[in-house]
RNA sequence: GGGCCAGUAGCUCAGUUGGCAGAGCACCGGACUUUUAAUCCGGGUGUCGCAGGUUCGAGACCUGCCUGGCCCA
C-alpha cells in the first residue's frame, strides 16, 4: 500500500475518500446533530470497570440460561455483532480478551436499541448490565445501558481471515495488534522475558543504570553510527552504538554490578533480522572473569525462557531445542575443526589462511589479519549449524578490541559468544583494564580506520583517561533481547518482536515527509 | 547486492488463450427475541502497486521502478 493510499481516505485528501468511510462519517454527523458526543472523556468509575476475564473466571460455574444477579461495566472495542431482529448479540474486545453482550429491544426500549444498531464495528463502547450466560452458554453482559465512547471512522479487516497481509500489518501495526492474538501474545511474551531478566539482575544485586543515547565519539562496538546534530552546541554527535564504554566507566567509578537494559542504534541495512534501533541488555560486574559470565549468562537465558514458555525448550525452525544446562563449550578454532572439518591457526599466518577462505568461497574484508580471517571462517561456516546452545570461546584479538588477552594464546582473547538456533544471543568477556593495552588495542582500530574501515574503532582518549584511574578487574555481557524473544517465541521475523518496526517508506523514499528543523 | 515469489474492493482471495472487473466477509436496504464465521431476501462499493511500451483492445504480455516475503551473499 503506498503512502498515498493510506490516506487517501482522509478528509483533506478528498477525492477518494471510500464509500465504507463515508457512510461512517455520515453517522458521526447525525450524532453530532443530535448533540450526542462521539468522543466521551470517560466512562464509568475508576477502577468500577470489570475486565472480560475476570469476568469469566468469577461466574466460571454460572449455567447456560442464568443470571448472576451482579452487574458489571465493561468497555471495549465492538468486534461482531450479530442481529435478530429484536435481540442482539455483540462481541466486545478489551485488552485481557472479549465478552459477549446480549442486547434485547424489551430491556432497553425501542429507541436506545436502535442506536445500538447505528453502531459500527471498531467503535469503543461501554456497557453495563447483568453479567448472565445465554442459552448457548457464553458468558454475557445482559445490557441495561450502553455508550459509544469513540467512534471509528475506517472498517477493520475481516472478522474471519483477520489481517494477514505482513506489508500492511507492519506498517498499520495497531491493527495487526487488534486483528491478531498472536501479534498481541509475542508482545507480552517481550514484556515478560523483559520483566524476568530485570528481576533475576536485580536478584543478584545489579544496580540498572541508564547512559548516554547520544555520544560525541561512537564506541563499544564495531558498527557504523547514525549521526544527529546538537543545534546550540553546533556539532554532529552519534547516537549510540553500544553503552560498554560508559558503564565500564562506571566500574572505574566504584560500581561492582551494573547493567543497562536499553536501545542501540547502527546504521545497517533493514531486514527480516535487522532493525535499526534495537534492544541489548548489558551487564558489567567486578572481579569476575569471562568463565563467571557463562555461568551467569547460562542462569539468566534458562530464566527468562522459563518466564516465557514455562519450559526449558525452545521451538526453532519446526524443531524443538532444549536449554537445559550444562551447554556445550568449544574455541572457535576447534568449532572451525569440528564443524567444517578446517583445521587453522592464527600462526599459520593470514596468506594461508586467505587461500582457505577462498576455497571456502568466504568473503573476507581487504586488510584483515590472521585472526578476522578465522573469524570470517568462523562465521560464515559455524554458525548457522550452532543450533544446540553452545558457548564458542576464545575470539580473536583483532575482532576483540575491548577484551583482555588470553594468556598462553597469543592473538586471541578470553571473550565468548553463546549461539542457539544458529543465531548470536549473548557475547561476553573478560574486560580489557589495562590503559596501555587499550591504547594500542585503539590504534590497531584506528589504523584500520585511516585505511577506509568505517566500522572500526576509533580513539577514545576520554575513555583511556577512565581506565587511567583504575578500573577493577571485570566481566562483562550483551544479551539481544529482541533476538532472544525471537528464540522464545519461535518468530522467525525481528518485526514480529519489535512494537513498531521500521519499514521503508512506502512508495519510495520520495514519498518520506520532509520536515525542516 | 543477486535469485525467486507476491501486490486486484475496507479485509481474505479468484481472474482461463489478451476481449464488459469477480466471490466471501464487511458495508447499504429489508425480515428475524439466545446467536457466536448467526440465518434468509435484495444491492458491487475498484487509481487491478507506480511509470512507460506492445496491441484494435492489457489485471494478464514486455521494460523500468517501488514495497513486502523467501532463499543466497
Amino acid at each position: 500500500m503506498s503512502q498515498e493510499d493510506l490516506h487517501r481516505d482522509a478528509p483533506h485528501a478528498g477525492q477518494h475518500e471510500s464509500e465504507l468511510v463515508k457512510v461512517r462519517r455520515e453517522k458521526l454527523d447525525r450524532l453530532t446533530e443530535r448533540g450526542i458526543e462521539a468522543y466521551r472523556p470517560r466512562y464509568g468509575e475508576p477502577g468500577g470497570l470489570a475486565y472480560s476475564d475476570d469476568l469469566a473466571t468469577a461466574h466460571e460455574k454460572l449455567e447456560p440460561g442464568a443470571g448472576s444477579g451482579l452487574t458489571a461495566s465493561v468497555a471495549g472495542r465492538l468486534m461482531a455483532r450479530r442481529e435478530h431482529g429484536k435481540a442482539t448479540f455483540a462481541d466486545l474486545q478489551d485488552s485481557h480478551g472479549r465478552i459477549q453482550l446480549l442486547l434485547r429491544q424489551d430491556a432497553l426500549g425501542s429507541g436506545e436499541y436502535g442506536e445500538f444498531s447505528e453502531l459500527d464495528l471498531g467503535d469503543w463502547v461501554g456497557a453495563t448490565g447483568e453479567v448472565i450466560r445465554s442459552r448457548r452458554g457464553e458468558l454475557s453482559i445482559a445490557v441495561e445501558s450502553f455508550e459509544l465512547l469513540s467512534k471509528s471512522l475506517r472498517p477493520l479487516p475481516e472478522k474471519w481471515h483477520g489481517l494477514k497481509d505482513r506489508e500492511q500489518r507492519y506498517r498499520q501495526r495497531y491493527l495487526d495488534l487488534v486483528m491478531n492474538e498472536e501479534a498481541r501474545d509475542v508482545l507480552q511474551a517481550r514484556a515478560t522475558l523483559i520483566r524476568a531478566i530485570r528481576d533475576f539482575m536485580d536478584g543478584k544485586g545489579f544496580m540498572e543504570v541508564e547512559t548516554p543515547m547520544l555520544h560525541v565519539m561512537p564506541g563499544g562496538a564495531t558498527a557504523r553510527p547514525f549521526v544527529t546534530h546538537h543545534n546550540a552546541l553546533g556539532m554532529d554527535l552519534y547516537l549510540r552504538i553500544a553503552p560498554e564504554l560508559y558503564l565500564k566507566r562506571l566500574l572505574v567509578a566504584g560500581y561492582d554490578k551494573v547493567y543497562e537494559l536499553n536501545r542501540n542504534f547502527r546504521n545497517e541495512g533493514i531486514s527480516t533480522r535487522h532493525n535499526p534501533e534495537f534492544t541489548m541488555l548489558e551487564a558489567y560486574q567486578a572481579f569476575v572473569d569471562y568463565r563467571y559470565m557463562m555461568v551467569l549468562l547460562q542462569e539468566m537465558i534458562v530464566c527468562a525462557v522459563e518466564a516465557v514458555r514455562g519450559s526449558r525448550d525452545v521451538l526453532h525452525a519446526g524443531r524443538v531445542i532444549s536449554l537445559e544446562p550444562p551447554w556445550k563449550e568449544v574455541t572457535m578454532v576447534d568449532a572451525l575443526a569440528e564443524y567444517a572439518d578446517l583445521e587453522v591457526d592464527i600462526s599459520m599466518g593470514v596468506d594461508r589462511l586467505m587461500k582457505i577462505a577462498d576455497e571456502r568461497e568466504v568473503e573476507v574484508p581487504s586488510g584483515a589479519g590472521a585472526g578476522w580471517v578465522i573469524a570470517e571462517l568462523y562465521e560464515k561456516l559455524v554458525e548457522p549449524l550452532l543450533v544446540e546452545p553452545t558457548f564458542v570461546l576464545d575470539y580473536p584479538e583483532e575482532i576483540s578490541p575491548l577484551a583482555r588477552r588470553k594468556p598462553d594464546s597469543p592473538g586471541f582473547t578470553e571473550r565468548f559468544e553463546i549461539l542457539i538456533g544458529g543465531q548470536e544471543i549473548a557475547n561476553a568477556f573478560s574486560e580489557l583494564a589495562d590503559p596501555t593495552d587499550q591504547r594500542s588495542r585503539f590504534e590497531a582500530q584506528a589504523a584500520r580506520r585511516a585505511a577506509g574501515d568505517e566500522e572500526a574503532h576509533p580513539v577514545d582518549e576520554d575513555y583511556l583517561t577512565a581506565l587511567e584511574y583504575g578500573m577493577p578487574p571485570a566481566g562483562g555481557l550483551g544479551v539481544g533481547i529482541d533476538r532472544l524473544t525471537m528464540l522464545a517465541t519461535g518468530c522467525q521475523n525481528i518485526r514480529d518482536v519489535i512494537t513498531f518496526p521500521h519499514l521503508r517508506p512506502a512508495g519510495g523514499r520520495s514519498a518520506a515527509p520532509g520536515v525542516e528543523y
